[in-house]
DNA sequence: ATTTTATATTGACCACGGTCATTTTTTGAT
DNA sequence: ATCAAAAAATGACCGTGGTCAATATAAAAT
């Protein structure tokens, strides 16, 4: 059972990769399409899909990264203590999640893992997003009648709700930020 | 601006209708062929787009009756008080809705509008689970620090977060059941 | 009845994601 | 250097959702 992996394998894969953000760059993530990534990266169709099991696979890469980032950007900073200043905080993050909607719509469909015991770089991406926020819940005054992890899971489901009520014309009156603080509000703060 | 309808548009939606119908029946909605449907229906492919936008929009129909079929049977049943009686008289809804994978997925990009000032069935069922969630609790005793409004849209972004999880590798080992009564004893009971 | 106009239906056609048998290239053994 | 086996790349091909100019049918006007 060997499996040596060529050079030029991760080349061709960079390739792939460099073109795809290109096409992305002008044109959005919705307009990408497999055609003409592999037209740009100077290969055939038939490698992209030795090199990434579908579209959603090479979409789930990029759209990671860029969320990845953003997650670095909200570690960084100095550890929000307030509703407001952690709805700040996760602003980058917000924005990137819902930068188009079908940004938005990739990434619910892949938050929890695709295939049971295979866990994708976005499923990843919102473990991550979970895990620092529960450590910003733990040294911020929040109610502590609950533990910090079940804070934290509620807030990602609240930011899910807020997020899709954005795209949603029942709701469109209320902004985003306005409804997230109250969820967030009426979720943390410690009620008495 | 006349625009009278014939009554074989009708006569061919029904068929289109039913015939989609039947091919779920056997092989559920991910498997549904839109060439399938009209060769059941006995009309050309053409005929199924100029009476329904696209596949989804079918789709749409079909399991927005189903949920409301779900959504009458919870609103016949006697007002359910506590939580772990509120998750049961939700089951089915929620059953439902996590039926398939493809089911769940779609019903998410579908709950707020496809576009604004436009919305479709499922967005409506979405607003219906909010009402009659809201119903309830205003009967119920559960915490008065914030609107009921507000406590039911929070009903429903906890159950969609649960129903997420499930299709989740990294945290399959909680029941759908269990994590949403965790939720919502920390949502709804009020502290102190 | 006949003609005109609005409305429905048709099916050949296209776009695009994805497959796979075949060919090319690399690697390692001799 | 030569050859055999493994790995990678190729592009013709397919499935399926969706389009649209052409055609057929129904309703309204004469």
């Amino acid at each position: 059972m060997q499996k040596t992996i060529q050079k030029r394998t991760i080349k061709t894969r960079a390739k792939l990769l460099s073109a795809a953000e290109k096409v992305i760059q002008n044109g959005g993530y919705e307009a990408l399409r497999v055609e003409e990534v592999v037209k740009a990266a100077g290969v055939a169709k038939g490698t992209f899909f030795a090199h990434f099991h579908d579209k959603d696979a090479l979409m789930e890469i990029l759209i990671a990264n860029k969320l990845n980032a953003c997650l670095n950007q909200a570690e960084a900073g100095t550890p929000p203590k307030t509703v407001p200043q952690i709805i700040a905080a996760l602003e980058p993050v917000h924005g990137c999640m819902t930068s188009e909607r079908y940004v938005f719509d990739l990434l619910i469909r892949y938050s929890g893992a695709a295939a049971i015991a295979d866990i994708g770089p976005i499923a990843y991406c919102f473990e991550r997003y979970f895990r620092v926020v529960m450590l910003w819940l733990e040294a911020a005054q929040m109610r502590k009648d609950v533990p910090s992890e079940l804070l934290a899971e509620g807030v990602q489901a609240f930011a899910i709700q807020a997020m899709s009520l954005r795209y949603c014309a029942l709701h469109s009156a209320t902004t985003f930020t306005d409804r997230l603080e109250t969820y967030l509000d009426a979720w943390l703060t410690p009620t008495g």
